[in-house]
RNA sequence: UCCGCGGUAGCUCAGCUGGUAGAGCGGUCGGCUGUUAACCGACUGGUCGCAGGUUCGAGUCCUGCCCGCGGAGCCA
């Protein structure tokens, strides 16, 4: 008999199939026991008659507790009274392991740190599964998408020598005899050399932060996409990055609808975001928008020349309904490898990604300095210990060329795309500020 | 690190001006041939975060500490 799996249970209507999953929820009505199994592609309601299975096995479809763990035989029949309009009529059952002890997940009424602190059980309930199936599309989304843009997927090291920006905190780890080592906050640096070595490149990995963040939107430990191209513009690196989260957003609406829904996640309010045409704002131009909206949205306008807290990025992102681009910030207040404007040697040619409905930034790019001199002024200028850089000054030195990239934030992204309050909920074992168990 | 809120049954919470600890959910048993976090009945459940203090008497008031949650800064 074929084994399928519940993703696919459609295409078996009428057929006689086995299901292995776990026993999720029970509900009984006498002489019918609804079995909601899962199998880790989905959730579908098994139904035992009485007189379909023997006498015995019927009484024990009525007493298993959640997460036995089930092979299952039965017919796969459409009903519109079954959630998803399809369930098993099962013919056969057979327990393969029962809990040992009472499953501390229940239907419902349940904190965040306690389902945080059983994590570990809490990611086979239907949220998390939800948020993971989508977390997973991104992931394939984003290999598709670089692949078919002659990206070559290029693995920074998670163990480094140095920072790369010089300003936030980094996780210090010792290696031998005293030597440290850090833990790479960015893989920048290294994507930089991948670009003039491979032209078009991409990381995707995990990435820290000694950050005593605690927000929605921080984590100790997350995942950074960071495609970094030669010969690529600030001009193209917007498009690039507008083509790519359009992609994403478009990707989860084709593949991962049933998820959204589960997650009571309107789709209308990504739609937007799949179609592209991010509006773009200069730093000036949303400095003044601020100023406009500051006492409508209840946020204080900021003096040109500081960055914008979250509430600012909030209040901004509220005015429009999809991501916008906030681009060309002053240059004192960015990263040193930030490549002037032309227009305005004071301003950068950088920019900040805002997702919608105040999720926030999700990506952060620029165009880099190519030229030698110029990086060697600009680390001096922050007090950089310029021997760190030695190696990344090569690449200026060797067949040097104008070249960008950006960072984007996973967990940010399925936060947003999701539809969820906070980012411990798109990883599956998140790192927090107060987490590190499970 | 700062500001605000909280810690009572396995879970989610109530417990007023101090007077012998409560509900729902879960679990167990029973009932029900279409349930949708099913429903109905019975049974089951406590180091009130920790330490000290005030009081005849503290879950309740005071002090200190620990832990968590929400937000800020920083950032993706």
């Amino acid at each position: 008999m074929r084994r399928v799996f519940i993703e696919e249970i459609a295409n078996y209507e009428g057929q006689e199939v086995k299901l292995l999953g776990w026993l999720f929820n029970r509900r009984s009505k006498g002489k019918i026991h609804f079995l909601v199994i899962r199998d880790g592609t989905g959730f579908l309601q098994a139904t035992v008659f009485k007189g379909n299975v023997d006498e015995e096995t019927f009484r024990e479809a009525d007493h298993l507790p959640q997460e036995t763990a089930l092979e299952l035989v039965g017919r796969v029949k459409a009903d519109s009274r079954a959630p998803g309009g399809y369930e098993l009529e099962v013919t056969g059952l057979k327990v393969i392991s029962k809990p040992l002890e009472e499953y501390p997940i229940t239907k419902k009424d349940h904190g965040i740190e306690f389902l945080m602190d059983h994590r570990h059980l809490w990611l086979r309930h239907r949220r998390p599964w939800a948020v993971m199936r989508i977390r997973d599309e991104l992931e394939r989304a984003t290999h598709d998408f670089f692949s078919k843009r002659h990206f070559l997927r290029f693995d920074a090291p998670i163990l480094t020598p140095s920072a790369v920006e010089g300003t936030t905190e980094l996780f210090e780890v010792e290696l031998f005899d005293g030597e440290k080592a850090y833990l790479s906050q960015s893989g920048q640096l290294y994507a930089e050399a991948g670009a003039l070595a491979y032209g078009r490149v991409y990381t995707f990995g995990p990435t820290f932060r000694a950050e005593r963040s605690k927000t929605r939107r921080h984590l100790l430990e997350f995942w950074m996409i960071e495609p970094e191209a030669a010969f690529m513009t600030h001009e193209e690196n917007l498009k690039l990055q507008e083509d790519y989260v359009s992609y994403l957003v478009a990707r989860v609406l084709e593949n991962r609808a049933r998820e959204l829904e589960l997650l009571e996640r309107d789709p209308k309010k990504l739609e937007p975001a799949a179609k592209g045409d991010y509006p773009r704002l200069t730093y000036k131009e949303a400095v003044e928008l601020l100023e406009k909206i500051a006492e409508d949205e209840g946020v204080e306008p900021i003096p040109y020349g500081e960055d914008f807290g979250a509430p600012h990025e909030t209040a901004i992102s509220k005015q429009f309904d999809r991501p916008v681009f906030i681009e060309k910030y002053p240059a004192e207040i960015k990263a040193f490898y930030m490549q002037p404007d032309p227009e305005d040697p004071e301003l950068v040619l950088n920019d900040d990604l805002l997702a919608p409905e105040g999720y926030g930034e999700i990506i952060g790019g620029s165009e880099r300095i190519w030229d030698l001199e110029l990086l060697k002024k600009r680390i001096r200028e922050r007090g950089l210990p310029e021997e760190v850089y030695d190696w990344y000054l090569d690449l200026r030195r060797f067949g040097s060329v104008p070249h960008a990239g950006f960072g984007l934030g996973l967990e940010r992204t399925v936060a947003w795309i999701a539809g969820l309050t906070h980012v411990r909920e798109a990883i599956p074992f998140p790192r927090t500020y107060t987490r590190l168990r499970p």
